[in-house]
DNA sequence: GTTTTTCCATTCATATATGAAAATTACAGC
DNA sequence: GCTGTAATTTTCATATATGAATGGAAAAAC
C-alpha cells in the first residue's frame, strides 16, 4: 500500500472520495453522483494507490473512512467549494438567453403548479431548457445542484438571493363525493366522526391540530401517507378530510372546502438562487416567469 | 457556446485549464504537465463547453485567457492548493520505509556529488526509489513537484523545513595539461595572458571578478558555456582556467588548483522539504543520507 | 435458523480518452 | 513575396475507463 509511482493525482478522484465519504458506501455514492458503483470503487482504489494510503475500511455495511481519510475531508471540501465557485462564476457570466436551467421545487408544487407556468415559459423562450427536480430535500444551491429553488421557508444559506413571493394559504378539503356520503362537519367536534387523512412519519398536521386545541394523535387518522401528491389524490378520491393548499382545492370542482373557523397556518413561498446567477439573462428570465406564474396562487 | 447539458464538470479539466493559463500555450502546458498537447486542447474545449464560456482566444502564438478565464484563475488556484494539501497530508502519513522520493538538485550536484550518495542509499534501503531531477529551476515543493531539494540558497517559501548543511567553497582550477602548456599564473595580473572560461548569459563570474578588482568583461573569456557540467568538462579537458567547487577540483587528479589569494565566495548548501513530509520515514531516511553524504563536500 | 436485504468485487463488451504523426494556420524576418 | 517557425487542429490506431450483469458475503429481519 504505497504509491510506487510519483505521477500526479487525478483531481476528479477527489470528487469520488468525497461522495463515498459523505454517503458511507459505494452504492450510496453511486446513487447520489450518477456514476456507477464499480467505477466509484475503482476510483477510490486508484486514489488510495496514488496517495499511498488506505482511505476506507471495507465493511459489509459500507466503507468506513480511515484516520487519513478523515484528515483529507477538509481540504477535499475546499476543493469542492472552489470548483463550485468556478462553475457559478462561469455560469454567472453567460449572456445568452438560452441554455439549461435547473429548478427545484417540492413535489406538490412541481406536480400541480409549475407545469402550466413552464409550458408558457417554453413557448416564449424555446431556447431555455428546464430541468425540474421534484424533491422535498433542499438541493444545495451553493454546489449548483440547482439554479433556482421554490421553497416553503426562508432560505438562510450564505450567498443566496431570495425573494418572498407571498404566502400559500392552507385549507381543509374533502371530495364532494365523500361529504355527500359522510356528511358535512359543522364544528370542530364533528371531525371526530370523520375519516381524517394524515401523514405517516411527519407530525406536522398533528402538531398543528394540537396547537388549535384538538386531541389529535397518530391514531386519529384513518389513512396516512407521506407523499404530498398521493395524499392529495387520496383526498380527491374521497378517502376523507385532509389539508392542502387553498388555491389548489378551490380550483378543483371535485373538492369542497370545509371552513370551521380554524385559523390554519400559511406557508411562505420563496424563490432563491445563487447571487452569481441572479443577473444571468436566462436565470433572470425563468425567475421572472416563476414569480409571475406563482403570484395567482398566493395571497 | 453554451452548456447544453447540466452535467457535473470534470474536476481534472481545471488542472489543464491552469496549466494552459500559466504557460500561455497548449504546447507549453503539455511540456510542463506531461500530458500531450492535443489532449490539453480537447480538455480546454471540453471545459469551455461545460462552463458555457469561452476561456481562451486562440492565437498563433498561443492561447490568451478571456476575462472569464481570468476570473476563474483564482478559485482554480485554490483548488490546486487544496489538492496539494491532500497529497502532502497523505504522503506525510505514510509509515513505510519504502516508496518513491523525488530529489531536486542543480545539475552540477546531481552529476558529480549525488551518484555515490544515492548508490550507498540504495544499497542500504532498496525499498526506496529515487527520482532525481537535475534542474537549476527551483521546483515547487508546495505542489509536490519535488520531495527534497538541494539548493545553493536559503529557501524562503512558506511551510518549508530547511537546513543549512554548510558551505561549498569555490576555487580556481585548470587541467594540469593546460598549465604545463600555458604556464602557471603567479598573480592576478597574469590571468590576462590566459584562456579563461566563462559563462555566456550569466554574469556571475564577471561580477565576482569585478568586485575583486579585475577588469573582466564578457570578452575577457576565451570560451563561454552556460551549462555547469559542460563548463567543468571544458576545464578538465584543458581549455583554460575556470571556477568550480573546491572539493570537486581538489579530488580530481587531472586538475590543479590555482591559488592567487583571491577570496572567492562560498555557496551555502541547503536541504529543504515540505513540513508535512519531514517526519515521513522514507523522506527522513533520504534526508539523513543526503545530509551525511554532502557533509564531506562542505566546509 | 432461514430468508431477505444490502452492500462490494469481478467480468466482459462497449464507449471514451489518449498520443503520435500529419495537416493546417498565422505571423515574423529577410 | 517567400520562407521559417511555432503554434493549433485533425486523423486514426490504441489504451483506458466505464457500466450492466453477475457473483458472493455479511449483517438484519423474520
Amino acid at each position: 500500500m504505497n504509491g510506487k509511482t510519483l505521477s500526479p493525482v487525478d483531481w476528479s478522484l477527489v470528487r469520488a472520495f468525497l461522495a463515498v465519504a459523505d454517503t458511507g458506501s459505494l452504492s450510496g455514492a453511486a446513487r447520489r453522483t450518477g456514476v456507477s458503483q464499480p467505477t466509484l470503487g475503482r476510483q477510490v482504489r486508484q486514489l488510495e494507490a496514488a496517495l499511498g494510503q488506505r482511505l476506507f475500511d471495507r465493511q459489509p455495511r459500507g466503507l468506513a473512512p480511515t484516520d487519513t481519510a478523515r484528515a483529507l475531508i477538509e481540504p477535499a471540501r475546499r476543493m469542492q467549494a472552489a470548483m463550485s465557485e468556478i462553475e457559478l462564476t462561469a455560469a454567472g457570466r453567460q449572456t445568452e438567453l438560452s441554455g439549461p436551467v435547473r429548478i427545484t421545487a417540492s413535489d406538490m408544487v412541481a406536480l400541480h403548479v409549475l407545469p402550466p407556468i413552464l409550458a408558457e415559459l417554453h413557448t416564449a423562450e424555446p431556447g431555455i431548457t428546464v430541468d425540474l427536480v421534484a424533491s422535498n430535500a433542499s438541493e444545495n444551491l451553493l454546489f449548483r445542484e440547482s439554479d433556482i429553488a421554490v421553497r416553503m421557508y426562508r432560505p438562510r444559506q450564505l450567498d443566496l438571493v431570495a425573494r418572498h413571493l407571498g404566502d400559500a394559504e392552507l385549507g381543509m378539503f374533502a371530495a364532494r363525493r365523500y361529504l355527500d356520503r359522510a356528511g358535512r362537519p359543522r364544528s370542530v367536534a364533528d371531525l371526530g366522526q370523520h375519516s381524517m387523512i394524515g401523514y405517516d412519519r411527519s407530525e406536522e398536521i398533528i402538531r398543528g391540530m394540537q396547537a388549535r386545541g384538538l386531541a389529535a394523535t397518530h391514531d386519529w387518522f384513518a389513512l396516512r401517507c407521506d407523499s404530498h401528491p398521493v395524499y392529495w389524490a387520496l383526498v380527491r378520491a374521497g378517502c376523507g378530510i385532509g389539508f392542502g393548499q387553498a388555491t389548489l382545492g378551490r380550483a378543483d370542482p371535485a373538492i369542497e372546502e370545509i371552513d370551521l373557523g380554524l385559523d390554519l397556518p400559511v406557508l411562505p413561498v420563496w424563490l432563491a438562487t445563487h447571487r452569481s446567477l441572479r443577473q444571468t439573462p436566462r436565470i433572470a428570465r425563468v425567475w421572472d416567469a416563476l414569480a409571475a406564474g406563482l403570484a395567482p396562487w398566493l395571497s
